[in-house]
DNA sequence: CTGAAAGCGCTAACAA
DNA sequence: TTGTTAGCGCTTTCAG
């Protein structure tokens, strides 16, 4: 089926390209006959606008993604932002165009900023709900308005979202599990430092950790879930009080991004090694941790890809009609000491974060 | 800054659009000096094209991609050829075709179906040589017709090729030591069954894990380094042959994708779960390995991911003028057992191969 | 209600 | 070496 435009369907329908343009748009000043007759046309030889054409007419993208994401840079949501960036100026020529509204911190004036991108002409946005409570009305508002919505790293799943897109938490933790037990003896002990047992994802990965450790370690135990926040002193202090109540500690998985000052307590407490201490996520700071063998593995969560991916089922939903999943869930990474060189994120990049990241061709992820 | 057109451009300088499209360029047929002085208006103030309208104008840029790779179906190459198809079907609007001439077998007939595709008119040929040697010629000659050639998962490194894409097998082999160290013992005894040692990707792969396997594993030692083939029973036969040498064997990495024999002998000794296995690759008979603790992880080439990352260099290459890197390595996926589910390779997938790999949106890599 | 025609910013072919 | 012009496919305005 090669391409069509409006001027062989206007051929075919014996009408002029502004008649097609009406019955193809649902304007006004056409006869509901001859409307119907041209749409059936259309469909008929699949008709597929040409957005560059209609870009360039209206003077404006013809598609507009709104992106309402943390601005913080050097960081997990820097990696988010680059990856969504990157993979929609591949389809500038057709037509996309990104509105970015950033928010300073996660959930940070989120309500403000989602409404003022909410107020533009937006068929698309993509979002990270800090404060998925607040941002249900307005989500739900966006939907009705027929703007998709989509979730990315997490969710609102009280919300009318269109889709999420993240890891699993729950096969996070599980995945942790599997590694800590199958490299521990059969009865060890293990902990885990979780944040907030009050944020889903927090929660999730805990309980996935909990209820597969002990399949993956004979009678292995997890003696203890430590709540520490983003605060390092308090991570620290915690840290070490856990290591000093438990000598017997096997190995620890951290939860949070927030693992630095946990690293610093093995190594004074001359663990490094010793404990096996599983992680999340990755960012310049832990490299000499790894080096040194203090962290055994890391779980990564691939920001880079879920913004690649978030902008894509968008560009697919809007280009070529794929209806969008509830859920897309990726695959963690593992990283390790062997594998840390493949990993951009480790080197501290500097200014031309963008123009670098468009070199960074993809970071793809199975279903 | 407002958005300034070529026209503008051409009023500040005082010539016609047509120079300033020569200038912008690099064409021929303009001085030297109105070059210089348009492209530092341009500069001035800060010309950014309209995306847009060169797509218009230039219509659907009609670039064809030479595909040639193996066809063997639930498998491997299956995989790679999915992704490379995947991807080129986002990129249809963009008038991107491919010109698909499977190879029956890696290497069956390759030279034919080589010389076949580089007949018709392709701007970059994506292929797996099976027998780089002689394909040298072919692939030298079609970079020097301007045809950029790209090896995917298998390189020709002695050919002019203009990149290639794969997992870095040294990479993977470390990896895999790693992964056998860490979780055994020290002084413990492990043994690579691998492929033919002429191949390149296993002599890189066993060398990988050989040299870096004491490293992980204090005072290891790699105490055999089999060599098997593609045949089943040989295969079976010789690892069997192995396991009884050497009972004091604690771990086990076969470095080709043919682990079915090496896991039916393990299991045949009783060994399953108490010999530490990794594999490489993943296709839907290994699953039951996974789950009765025979397979402790496999370090996956991730072929979706490189088809798709070939063609999107392809892509950005001839659209956006990207230069291509001389390689693009990806990080081999480890998997284990509590990430099985997420991997669609285990699952034995029907007919509609492709249809479902386009929903499956993404699999890409960091740099 | 419908048709005709003018652009949107850029490329490319042809004139000068 | 430079200028002119005809589209690319669509939206939009103004006539019928």
């Amino acid at each position: 089926m090669k391409k069509v435009g409006i001027h062989e369907i206007a051929r075919l329908a014996q009408v002029s390209i502004g008649t097609v343009d009406r019955a193809l748009h649902g304007r006004k000043r056409i006869s509901e006959t001859t409307r119907r007759r041209i749409l059936e046309i259309a469909e008929r030889v699949g008709y597929k606008p040409n957005l560059a054409a209609r870009a360039l007419s209206q003077g404006q993208a013809a598609v507009q993604i709104g992106v309402c994401i943390p601005r913080e840079i050097h960081n997990y949501f820097d990696q988010l932002r680059n990856g969504i960036l990157a993979e929609a100026h591949r389809f500038e020529p057709l037509g996309i165009e990104i509105l970015y509204h950033p928010t300073e911190r996660l959930g940070e004036n989120e309500r403000e900023r989602v409404a003022q991108v909410l107020r533009e002409d937006i068929q698309v946005l993509i979002l990270t709900p800090g404060n998925p409570q607040q941002l249900i009305p307005l989500i739900n508002e966006a939907e009705q308005s027929n703007i998709r919505v989509i979730c990315v790293d997490t969710d609102a799943s009280q919300s009318a979202r269109s889709t999420m897109v993240g890891v699993d938490a729950g096969m996070s933790g599980r995945l942790a599990a599997e590694l800590m037990g199958k490299f521990l003896r059969p009865r060890s002990e293990v902990a885990v430092i979780t944040g907030m047992l009050q944020t889903e994802d927090h929660r999730n990965k805990t309980e996935g950790f909990r209820l597969f450790f002990p399949r993956y370690c004979a009678n292995g135990q997890v003696t203890a879930i430590v709540e520490a926040h983003d605060d390092d002193a308090e991570g620290f202090q915690k840290c070490s009080a856990l290591l000093k109540k438990h000598p017997s500690l096997k190995g620890l998985y951290v939860s949070t991004a927030n693992c630095l000052p946990v690293c610093r307590a093995i190594r004074s407490f001359g663990l490094a090694g010793k404990v096996r201490l599983i992680t999340t996520d990755l960012f310049p700071g832990m490299a000499p941790f790894f080096d040194d063998g203090t962290i055994f593995a890391s779980i990564h969560g691939r920001p880079f890809a879920q913004g690649q991916i978030s902008l894509r089922l968008a560009v697919d939903h809007l280009l070529h009609q794929h209806p969008l999943p509830s859920s897309y869930f990726l695959t963690p990474q593992v990283v390790m000491h062997s594998t840390l060189p493949m990993f951009s994120e480790i080197r501290e990049s500097s200014a031309s974060e963008i123009k670098s990241s468009s070199l960074r061709l993809a970071d793809l992820e199975q279903v």
